[in-house]
DNA sequence: ACTAAGCGAGAGCACTGCTCTCGTTGTTGC
DNA sequence: GCAACAACGAGAGCAGTGCTCTCGCTTAGT
């Protein structure tokens, strides 16, 4: 007697087939996802899907939720490989690795961070897995605070602002000033938009040296931070 | 006799009033553009929109070079409005217009920031209205710098960095420093980073004074920049 | 052993982009 | 002024989509 029974192992083996036949058609065809194509691929006929998953959105979902989670992984295990007191090392490293995760899966990364679909609203289960790249940033901002290698910038931030970063900083990053924390958010947009940039195809021909221009301009926020070189 | 014949008159008359229900589509029912409810939209058949446009995709691109126009054109108003001395008066005067623009008229963003459609390619038409907004954006430093309020940041690029931003500084800002050029584009890329952030439903409920934090962000900005205050 | 649930196939609905044909209508050359 | 021609809108049709419903078959639980 097994705790889960058979008929509930193959319906998990079947749901992560599902999944990996979707993202293959995700990587060639784009964000267009065909339920009918996924199922033509596993022998299947388009209804038959409709086992496993509710709608077609609800695919989406799970690949969104995969995605996050992936991206999540990687990032964090760039900031655990670096050395703890490298700040920069760190920051660099994190920075890459998002990067480079984004290049080897473009589609999923446009499922993440690409224009949102129409009728789709992200689930509440993605928020926090979504949280996981900003946190990372962040988190070597709180390392380096703690280390007393990084100082707090002693800007005065408008009330309203302060105010909205002190609640997020107090969920997440107790302690952490505020100052500090909106120069890591900043970050972490620039990143975002440095990525989005690259892969949607702006910048286009113009800039044939990536890598080097990639760092450069992670390393002009790293200087924003005040991390030290 | 007109030297544009009535014909002719009624077809350019066919084509803006099908972009402007189009444009209308967009904006409610999202980014997956229905031609036929556009036909219907009209009292027309489908296949009669064929006669105005080849396909759905040369639709959507005819609204992309428009979308690019009005924020270009929202943009170097803005840029143009404010004192030419007031170099930070000017950062922050583009990047609320381009918010702006943005917030009013979130689909057509979509069109141009989102994620791209898999198969379309945008046509070489497109370039150069797209380099409008961060064209105005770097404008600024380079008539900082002409008028000595603003001076080029001495740091050492990577040589295969200073020659990809002397390239794009020859032909779109001669004379330009690389250094200042970099920093110009981390704020580019940080404010497309920023709206697509705030439009797209990240950032969700976390900050609710939305308008002093992308502010105060964009401000970061200047500062890295080194926009005196 | 029997019942109930899970499953895959198939037909069908409403929708999409796009093509082709067929009359009609406006334009132009003679 | 009229004939030839091009532009036009309607309609039918094709291949594709997400999704629903029904029908048998297989497996699981009692």
């Amino acid at each position: 007697m097994s705790a889960p029974s058979i008929r509930a192992r193959v319906r998990a083996e079947m749901i992560d087939e599902i999944k990996a036949a979707a993202r293959r058609h995700l990587a060639t065809d784009g964000a267009n996802l065909s339920l009918r194509a996924v199922a033509r691929d596993m022998g299947m006929v388009s209804s038959a899907i409709y086992r496993y998953f509710p709608s077609r959105d609800d695919l989406l979902t799970a690949l969104i939720l995969e995605a996050y989670d992936a991206l999540g992984d990687a990032v964090e295990t760039a900031d655990a490989t670096a050395a703890r007191h490298d700040l920069r090392g760190r920051w660099h490293a994190v920075s890459r690795a998002a990067r480079d995760w984004a290049l080897a899966h473009p589609a999923e990364y446009a499922l993440l961070y690409g224009s949102p679909v129409p009728g789709y609203a992200a689930p509440d289960d993605t928020i926090l897995p979504a949280q996981r790249p900003p946190v990372t940033l962040v988190g070597i901002l709180r390392d380096g605070l703690a280390d007393g290698r990084l100082a707090a910038p002693d800007d005065e931030l408008p009330e309203p602002v302060r105010a909205d970063l002190a609640e997020i900083a107090a969920s997440l990053f107790p302690g952490l000033p505020e100052s500090l924390l909106a120069r890591g958010m900043a970050g972490w947009t620039q990143l975002f938009g440095l990525i989005s940039f690259e892969l949607f195809g702006r910048v286009a021909g113009a800039i044939p040296h990536r890598d080097a221009y990639f760092d450069h301009q992670t390393g002009l926020m790293a200087d924003l931070i005040g991390l030290p070189r």
